[in-house]
DNA sequence: GACGAAAGTGTGG
DNA sequence: CCACACTTTCGTC
């Protein structure tokens, strides 16, 4: 998907106008992607290269917040785009109280579903740490993250948010 | 225990 | 209808 792009439809009316910023987290950046001036998604990684537009003071501070600890829930609402299912689970995942993990089943068992449904939605979740799918946990121990590549960094910064909100896996 | 297979739910082709 | 997914459970070995 392009970024950073307005585009002009051949009807010449409809625009779509899209922002997207960069935000240096400890364990790597952060882009914030913002449509019409409202934050549409938040992604784990980028670079600056395709985030040249700067962050809005709003989010700069909620996310100096958060990385400090002083903030543990962005109380910012869910992806309005996606099936209502996946709005089902993103809002039972944005329930579960910092410091505290959920495993898929118990998401599962909440909103009426099966666990393998609850991981496919966590993975179309395009609002990283607002629906703080990396909360949600296997059974076992760590379930899986970010759906595809980048598995092993990707798992990394999910131990990472686990362990700034003060969780431990083994 | 470990390992493989099947279950069961939602999504996309 | 079929294949897949950030899973879980059940049957064997």
């Amino acid at each position: 998907m392009p970024l950073n792009r307005c585009s002009t439809f051949s009807d010449g009316l409809t625009i779509i106008m899209k922002q997207t910023c960069l935000y240096k987290a400890p364990f790597g950046n952060i882009t914030l992607v913002f449509e019409h001036g409202e934050l549409i998604a938040l992604n784990l990684h980028g670079d600056l290269a395709h985030a040249p537009y700067p962050l809005p003071d709003e989010w700069q501070q909620r996310l100096d917040n958060y990385f400090s600890g002083r903030l543990k829930n962005f109380g910012h609402p869910i992806s309005r785009q996606g099936t209502p299912f996946q709005q089902k689970v993103w809002q039972a995942i944005a329930e579960i109280p910092a410091g505290e993990v959920m495993s898929y089943q118990d998401i599962a068992r909440k909103i009426g579903s099966g666990p393998r449904a609850v991981g496919g939605a966590c993975g179309k979740n395009p609002l990283a740490l607002v629906v703080p799918c990396h909360r949600v946990v296997a059974k076992g121990g760590l379930g899986g993250f970010s759906s595809g590549k980048n598995t092993d960094e990707a798992l990394a910064v999910k131990r990472w948010l686990l362990h700034h909100e003060g969780i431990d896996f083994a």
